[in-house]
DNA sequence: TAGATTGTTAATCGATTAACAATC
DNA sequence: TAGATTGTTAATCGATTAACAATC
């Protein structure tokens, strides 16, 4: 009954998709079999409406009166995040940032994996970092393309990150999580998300005196 | 003019003013000293009418005619979220990506400096990192206070996060940037920001194939 | 059966956009 | 003056919620 993904879906029910996952997957991991729309809305502080609504757009996953069972609905949303399987990522720019994401390993168990590092200073070139070799940034598009890479993350500063987005694009690159406090402009059709803890630490400043 | 905050502004829109202020920053830097909706509107790929329609929450910072002057609207959005003035922050947990971003620099000219870290492991307490000694977590409460601090972030596990919370909380802390992906509680009236970059990555596999 | 919870519809609520008088 | 751009209003668009029949 999924992949029914003829009308359009609205980019913020997708954005939510993650989330109820997240949160699902760790149900699990207590030891949890079932849960209802309910339960998971008080956890993730979302209506109980909002949920049933958003997973309504991809199929029916619950039984009346008893809800979801939890390793149904995760198979189902990992379905439909296409994250049953596993993506290869590059990522450029090593310093204290890129390199502490390179050690990062959450991304294991939910769909990502780090295969390919680069960055364009000569004394990086050659080093290690989480048991990969850092490689030039004159490599980028040979690399990703032979080993056909469609995710990367960019933290390089912001006054290279555009530069370093034209080339991820040209290498073939689909989809780009930038760490760089800027707005990068791509073609339709690229996806990109944006990580900038000032801009949310400003948010919140708002509400303080 | 500004700090006309008689009627409720929606969160959506202060949520998106400190992206305002970062391209005003970035344009200043650039030496332009002037301007307008429609130009800052195509840099941040938001419609010029949005842009006016949310400034005009807050007061009058244009001119018909010539726009906006880029110091004059950069003084009032500082005004506005309160970065007129450097909030410290304390950051609770020193694994790679706490050790990141207790190197990051970027906080400096935008209204944030880290003025103590803590950790639980005691082979790390008493270490330096980024020129700030790692404090036992024990001594979390007593510091906070005592330096009266109101803005934190979160860099641990995700088990171990909502603990971390609730002693920040209890510290006094006012507002929590969280890295660990885990959805936290905290008491109403207090501010709570995620950065969760695998949430970002599984948004974006959905429209790859 | 009685209780619980789904998926869906219709109503409500809120956000975005288009248009324009005012004016620099 | 002519051209440009603001701040604001009203219209449009889209998202959330409340309610409920269906049914496990």
């Amino acid at each position: 009954m999924q992949n029914m993904q003829n009308k359009q879906i609205p980019d913020i029910v997708v954005g939510r998709l993650p989330s109820y996952l997240q949160m699902l997957k760790r149900l699990k991991t207590a030891g949890e079999t079932n849960t209802s729309s309910k339960e998971l809305g008080l956890k993730l502080e979302i209506s109980a409406a909002q949920i049933r609504k958003d997973l309504s757009h991809f199929g029916e996953f619950g039984k009346q009166g008893t809800g979801y069972s939890i390793n149904y609905l995760i198979e189902c949303l990992e379905d439909i995040l296409h994250v049953n399987k596993v993506w290869d990522m590059a990522l450029v720019g090593v310093g204290f940032l890129g390199h502490a994401i390179a050690n990062f390993q959450g991304f294991n168990h939910h769909g990502f994996q780090i295969k390919c590092i680069f960055d364009v200073d000569p004394s990086k070139i050659g080093q290690f970092v989480a048991g990969h070799i850092i490689l030039d940034i004159s490599e980028l598009e040979k690399v990703i393309r032979k080993l056909n890479i469609q995710v990367a993350m960019i933290t390089v500063d912001a006054d290279n990150a555009q530069d370093v987005a034209d080339k991820l694009v040209r290498a073939g690159i689909k989809s780009i999580l930038n760490y760089a406090p800027v707005i990068i402009k791509v073609p339709s059709g690229i996806q990109i998300q944006y990580i900038n803890p000032i801009i949310k630490l400003q948010h919140m400043t708002y509400y303080l005196k």
